[in-house]
DNA sequence: TGACAATGCATGTTATAACATTTATTATCT
DNA sequence: AGATAATAAATGTTATAACATGCATTGTCA
């Protein structure tokens, strides 16, 4: 039986109207997720937030892209890229230059050791997914995509 | 038109399943949620999280809670009740007092600057609510906050 | 061309989160 | 009753986030 929202954080008053109970119920399930992904990820020594920017750099390939891109790129956005980036050179996940044609810009690239880790997270990330998301049907997936994407739609 | 979460976060490669889509829909949604909330509470001085201990709280009532239960009813759990409590006591939101039945427990209760700070702060949020989720008809609601408890479930 | 604004990033600082350890109190079990 | 385990908080430490500011580089326009 699926628990309730309001015993999981047990609540005792009910909720006023059932789109107050949808707006907790994304943060929580955001938070539960995100602790499912780090749980997966922790073995492989990166945080969700790294394996993000790993993803954003392996798809943009040998022309890497600048911090303010990495920034607008990531799911919640980080304001402090350049100290993320600064650990994850630390470790050896991503390299960085100064881009020549614009100085101002720096570049960050995904290392070999960084493929190879973010090759190594696929399994673990992809069973998180099937074993939480995988039972929905097809049909409750497209609704829950779009009411979500209307959530975040400004207005 | 809704943008498209592809688009949102420049995403070059297409999802390879929906319920990717749908697991990275719901921690972006929640980002922008929680910062949606913020800035909400920003001009009242507290955040999110402190929000939330102020509800839980208020709803405890005169009995209070002990930390430990107010970070297992927390949204998104907080390892670090104590210090998260010590904040909001400096701030006068919260007192605590050590249970005298039993002298491992601190009971934590809302002061009076605390329910009139929750109290202002409810317009805001009913506003974000209002325009975020309002919009969405019964059946979409119901359909999301089955399908978010079904991804939380644990199994 | 030179002043001025805009951009991208780095840095300093403070606040908060995450993790492990320690202490005080109570419950359990022989 | 006494040893042991279990529980709840507090504390120490490190890592990361949040916020503001500063600096170098480039673009814009008189």
């Amino acid at each position: 039986m699926p628990a309730r929202l309001q015993d999981e954080i047990k609540q005792t008053k009910p909720f006023p109207r059932r789109s107050s109970e949808a707006l907790l119920a994304v943060l929580r399930t955001a938070s539960v997720l995100d602790q499912a992904l780090n749980d997966a990820l922790r073995p492989h020594g990166i945080t969700s937030t790294q394996y993000n920017v790993l993803r954003i750099l392996r798809g943009a390939g040998e022309a890497g892209l600048c911090g303010r891109e990495v920034g607008q790129r990531l799911v919640s956005s980080v304001p402090d890229v350049s100290r993320l980036l600064d650990r994850m050179e630390e470790t050896g996940l991503v390299r960085r230059e100064r881009d020549p044609n614009d100085r101002r810009h720096v570049t960050a690239r995904i290392t070999a050791k960084g493929l190879r880790i973010a090759e190594d997270c696929g399994p673990a990330l992809e069973s998180v997914e099937r074993h939480r998301v995988g039972d929905l049907d097809a049909k409750t997936l497209e609704t829950v995509i779009g009411a979500l994407a209307a959530i975040r739609e400004p207005g």
